[in-house]
DNA sequence: TAGATTGTTAATCGATTAACAATC
DNA sequence: TAGATTGTTAATCGATTAACAATC
């Protein structure tokens, strides 16, 4: 199989949720030219893209769209429950632990990490927070493979090197650092600030334009 | 001035962070090369990078930190404070009311809105929550150019349509749809369903290699 | 069969890296 | 002046778009 371009991966998600939206609305089957008009992307983008993983289409018919969602779905693996552990239980981890699109897109959180004494032994969203003394205890008796941290800075990779030892494969870092792992674990980083920075060049360049 | 490529601009807040870290390590020069192995890039890419917008090394020398520091910040338009709003001030808009970092980039957030009467009026980090109603009152009074969107999805477009309207030009948005608005208005989306899954995507990747 | 639309190859475009002359 | 390192041009690489033969 040939290697799909870092792009194209990120470019999934979006379109397994316009396909969840077709099948919403009734909409059984697609034409790349369609779903193109739909996203605001070319046609010609959304064949190469799904031509990574296979023939998905049919000639002359166009994708059959709740075949393409299940088979997108598969890709990104998430057609099945995802355990999570969300390490840091402040503010931002709290709304995590109840955001409901988690949930939706099969990804459950099994449990919260802090070390803050007013805050362990609470129960958030009906999950209690444990002290992040039990991390290793708790990765041994239990199958999760996502991390997501929200920490401070200062914390993030200790923690990050501590969850990898225990066996898990990926980490969504919110902190505002760069991680420093070894090559086989998966990381994501949503730094928060940076959306803010890049939205507020985009402001001001729009100003300049005008 | 030649258009700055999107990879570029997406690039710069991360150059703003390293030198803010090489600052409070009292580093205060370095070479494109010595940068480039602390961040995992090329040294030309940096070099690259920095050209977009204007000579700001010295030949033989490298680049002053402080003065870099400031340059990138000015471009960001970060080194001034920067009003927002937050409409939907669910968990999720509380959690990024109290975020520190964005308080340390100078965006401050001057209001929050909702129209759940169990929220509206309460005050969360110090911001009086107002109920959606004021929404146009408040724009006229307040210079906010920066809206913040942590909204159910069936009512998104609609109060970003209001934002605009309101004189709103740059919407970061954490719902998950794609916003259509204006041109002249600046969207950055923070999808953190699609940054879960491409994680997802990433793990199963990593277990058919080994 | 004729029409439609995919899968795939080729052409274009943009972004990254390499190289080096300019210059501090 | 000699050494270092930038700014910038040229070469490479990768991603997007266009085109069309294959085929349902």
């Amino acid at each position: 199989m040939k290697k799909v371009p870092a792009a194209v991966i990120r470019r999934l998600p979006r379109y397994h949720r316009y396909l969840e939206d077709l099948l919403k609305n009734e909409i059984f089957r697609i034409s790349s030219r369609e779903l193109s008009e739909r996203m605001g992307v070319t046609a010609s983008q959304i064949r190469q893209d799904l031509n990574c993983f296979g023939g998905f289409g049919q000639q002359g018919y166009g994708y059959h769209v709740e075949h393409l969602y299940q088979q997108i779905g598969s890709i990104l693996g998430v057609n099945n429950e995802n355990n999570l552990i969300i390490l840091g239980a402040g503010k931002l981890g709290q709304a995590l632990a109840k955001y409901p699109n988690f949930q939706k897109s099969g990804f459950h959180v099994c449990a919260m990490f802090d070390i803050d004494p007013s805050i362990v032994g609470h129960t958030i969203a009906g999950i209690r927070v444990r002290h992040s003394d039990e991390l290793e205890d708790f990765l041994k008796t239990h199958p999760v493979r996502i991390a997501v941290l929200t920490l401070p800075k200062h914390v993030t990779n200790e923690m990050a090197m501590r969850c990898a030892a225990g066996g898990i494969k990926g980490i969504l870092n919110f902190s505002y650092v760069d991680l420093d792992l070894p090559e086989d674990i998966a990381i994501e980083n949503v730094h928060l600030s940076d959306s803010l920075m890049t939205l507020s060049y985009k402001i001001t360049r729009q100003e300049q334009t005008d």
